[in-house]
DNA sequence: CTGAAAGCGCTTACAG
DNA sequence: CTGAAAGCGCTTACAG
């Protein structure tokens, strides 16, 4: 409609228009160094009408910033739990957005760190958030060693991470002792990777519950480090075999296998056998029966996550170690 | 140990060590412009021993680039088929890494581009892959006007979009007609949101192969837009009464709940009512009895979307439709 | 084949 | 309060 194909408008356009200094264009956007009102408000007045915005790549280039935070993504397909994944990234990009700062993508298969290095090394990030921890991590210590700012989602025993996790020991502890307390003591733990970090907390706080219970764990009856479904099936034949009472399943993933598999060998829940999982997701939303498990607000658990990797990038004190609040949901399949 | 915190290295001390003009680095680096086979393999060498990485922000400036593509996720909460994005993400991330670039991460919700329009203002993508599109779509027309080079993944009626899809219509136009060869008639559609396009394709798929089996649809038995598991509860409810043979699924989350809410009636899938879905994730993956339904490979999908948006950046010509293949799976679910 | 210089679009000491 | 100039780390006509 007669527009002409506007080349970008720069901030050397709005100076000249003006007839003041790129300097003072710049300081009037930034807000950074003394400038008259009189001034500012011009420039302010003019860049709005004009709609002029400041390239962010120029800008970054000259405070050696990019705005860009990179979030590792767990790339393992079966094990991971999308929804929390998923959730956790909107919370994160609900405060980046906020703050002006972009998410860029990385995704970490079983510790292979090369995509975070690229990104690191081309300088694209000024800080990053793991959304998984492991025992060992490559990551982390490839972040240290870099010294590039970053957060943990999930809890690290390296020292100096910072780490915003959920309460899973005492978490897990809680819904432990509350099943035994109904008086289930022959209970089957069931997956988890022990190369995980979350789950040496989760079995911590399963072992504090029978300690607290005065009770004594059945070693034979945990099954950690489960790395395919035939094994899952496999496992609850024995537990069925073993007469257990309850089936503690470490994720959702395993637990819908372990439903599964008790659905086809025709076993109900919960009049043959109670089954809780100790982290909830829509997995299991819509099983029947509702299964007991532990509620964590992912979303609330990536904003805090992103809101402290901001604050490390600025140079801020933050807290090592941040623990939320967790949800035990009791439901049919304990019942 | 006894290392001193090095200062990035540049393109200049590269240039000084060697005695040679940063534009001789350039060029060796790039491979663009003329340069002796000497002198190229001489700075090649020396930025291989010193580990030196180009700043990609830097040249990115020069070249008005970013290497960075925005990939838009829906984030509609509980519609969304989580797997399959995931799959997709994965595969625009497998082809985007060798090629060099890196996914900055948008997130829409419903129709809302104001995270899109941030980030191209920004200027901080060379193209953008849209997951999802609408009948009506903001992000399309916003980018078309923006003339930024985009592709989509899933069909599109606007003109001169490029578009990335399987062929959804006449998946589920196979799929239908089985199931009314199986000498099922009365089959209800339930779920699908009809500003979705790729809703409207599965409703055409539908209606073709009433057509071509000479059957007529009874559109009481057509059941859109629901936007909440109360609302599928009660059509389930209906269906029932109304002795329908086989339910047909848009999507798996729909899906999901409606084989809940038939275990929670007690009726027997595929004994009292089959049941299908005209698509396959995890979400019902370990469902008992295991569900018919149409098969694409999600990740393929990602690959081919990402090669091409990078084809249409580079100014290369390509199909302006693209349509992969499917798999119809026939499970327990319609036996 | 190689280099000096201008340019990408900003920021920021420094000087006035 | 304001501006000229250098700089962020590259690329790329242009000239030789």
């Amino acid at each position: 409609m007669g527009k002409e194909e506007k080349k970008n408008i720069t901030i050397a356009d709005v100076a000249e228009a003006l007839g003041v200094s790129k300097t003072t264009v710049s300081r009037a956007i930034s807000g950074k160094g003394r400038i008259g009102q009189e001034t500012r408000d011009r420039v302010l007045k003019y860049i709005e009408e004009h709609d002029y915005k400041p390239n962010v790549i120029a800008k970054g280039l000259a405070q050696s910033k990019t705005y860009n935070l990179c979030v590792v993504m767990p790339g393992d397909y079966d094990v991971v739990d999308l929804t929390f994944f998923q959730e956790c990234l909107f919370g994160i990009q609900e405060i980046a957005g906020i703050m002006e700062y972009d998410i860029l993508l990385s995704i970490c298969k079983n510790n292979d760190i090369s995509s975070l290095e690229r990104i690191i090394s081309n300088r694209k990030v000024d800080g990053v958030i793991l959304m998984r921890t492991f025992v060992e991590d490559r990551q982390i210590e490839y972040l240290q060693e870099k010294k590039v700012p970053f957060v943990t989602i999930g809890s690290s025993n390296y020292t100096g991470v910072i780490q915003i996790d959920h309460n899973h020991k005492s978490a897990c502890k809680e819904l432990t002792s509350i099943i035994l307390m109904k008086g289930m003591k022959r209970i089957a733990l069931i997956g988890g990777d022990e190369n995980h970090v979350v789950t040496q907390s989760r079995l911590r706080g399963f072992r504090e519950a029978y300690e607290k219970m005065g009770e004594v764990i059945d070693p034979t009856m945990l099954f950690l480090n489960l790395d395919n479904h035939v094994v899952i099936d496999k496992i609850v034949e024995e537990v069925l075999e073993r007469k257990a009472e309850c089936i503690l399943c470490m994720d959702d993933a395993v637990c819908s296998r372990v439903l599964k598999k008790l659905r086809e060998k025709h076993v109900k829940v919960p009049k043959d056998i109670r089954v809780a999982s100790f982290y909830n997701s829509s997995v299991l939303e819509n099983n029947v029966p509702s299964i007991t498990s532990l509620s964590f607000d992912a979303k609330e658990l990536g904003m805090v996550a992103c809101k402290t990797v901001l604050d490390v990038i600025e140079g801020a004190e933050v807290e090592t170690r941040t623990l939320l609040p967790y949800e035990v949901v009791l439901k049919e399949s304990t019942k």
